[in-house]
DNA sequence: TTGACAGGTGAACGAACGTTCACCTATACT
DNA sequence: AGTATAGGTGAACGTTCGTTCACCTGTCAA
């Protein structure tokens, strides 16, 4: 059983949506009958590469599809022979724990300068979250809305930009922390 | 049709990895008759929530299931009643053009801090891609790797730090573009 | 009061589904 | 020479699939 079959299966998932039946699979190997397509699927299964259902239907190991993940940028790429054993990640899975209160927010403003946070980023932050010192939040100070890290000051609530160009900010009388930050994401 | 449905039947594909079948719907909404859940899917398919293969099986719209995108930081969180009115994005469909290219690294050194890449931060990258002048790129010089701004000076390509910490770099004999950086994740 | 219409029921259809069994090669290893 | 073993073929099975048709409510407008 080769990757290429595997990629070949993928590939019908991207494309249509869904995993392909026996039928299908036959096909797409150029198989003469539906049992090769069987045998092929249940040796894929045995490996964990696809899943079955209870019902029996094919079913990807994931709902998205894996990157490869390498080590370190120091560590570059590796020789093709090595690059099978890297390791792979579903960026959905990783970023995203609880769907309905992830939202994503483009970011306004140098605020977050010095950490990291850019203008026209987005953030993807999770609403009804309890905030820990430290966190980065989204708040609404005096009908403002700012993204400001979270501090306790001898027990004070404390925004605090991350950009010495703005003073730290110690809500008055209203402060409502929206969501709080869980990551950043910034595409060129 | 509620959009609680809609969410019944999301729920089902995030847990099953799959749509259901007919049947499986008219379990999951409470109908006696397999003919309701068939109307159900066709005024759902209809408003576009969800799509019909060519062989009647249902699929969803995207492979990746979408997350809410709101306005910029200033702007805030609007009331639950625009709520529904806000746009949705799936992360994998931005981020990843062609996934078989597509690699993730994770950032060790300070050199591109002032260009917000921050040490443990995770970048995205396409292999085999023309990098163009200002691109951020991983590259092997004098046998080793390196994250640097990709540049031109009259003519000549430079490797550019994002800190002024570190010079920049004129190769000398070997110089390899292995990838170029296509986005920048964190998380938190 | 009538009629349209959206939404649900129930039964039925052929086609496609996943699965099984028996058989057929090749190649590789005693 | 013999025999496992991996991979492909072909036909058959009961089940479930998507789809259709006829019928049955309610609700709301004319």
């Amino acid at each position: 059983m080769s990757t290429k079959q595997y990629g070949k299966i993928m590939a019908f998932y991207e494309q249509h949506r869904r995993m392909p039946t026996y039928s299908e699979i036959m096909r797409l190997m150029g198989f003469k009958s539906k049992n090769s397509a069987y045998k092929l699927v249940n040796t894929m299964v045995e490996k964990g590469l696809i899943q079955k259902d209870t019902s029996g239907k094919i079913v990807p190991r994931q709902l998205t599809l894996p990157v490869r993940v390498l080590g370190t940028v120091e560590a570059g790429f590796p020789s093709p022979a090595e690059e099978e054993l890297s390791d792979t990640m579903t960026l959905d899975e990783y970023l995203i724990e609880k769907r309905e209160a992830t939202f994503l927010l483009k970011v306004s403003g140098d605020s977050m300068f010095d950490a990291g946070i850019m203008p026209g980023d987005l953030v993807l932050v999770e609403r009804g979250k309890d905030p820990k010192a430290g966190d980065i939040v989204i708040a609404e100070v005096d009908h403002e809305w700012t993204m400001k890290y979270f501090q306790k000051v001898n027990g004070q609530v404390t925004l605090v930009a991350a950009n010495k160009k703005y003073p730290p900010i110690v809500p008055k009388d209203e402060l409502k922390i929206a969501a709080v930050v869980k990551a950043v994401v910034r595409k060129y």
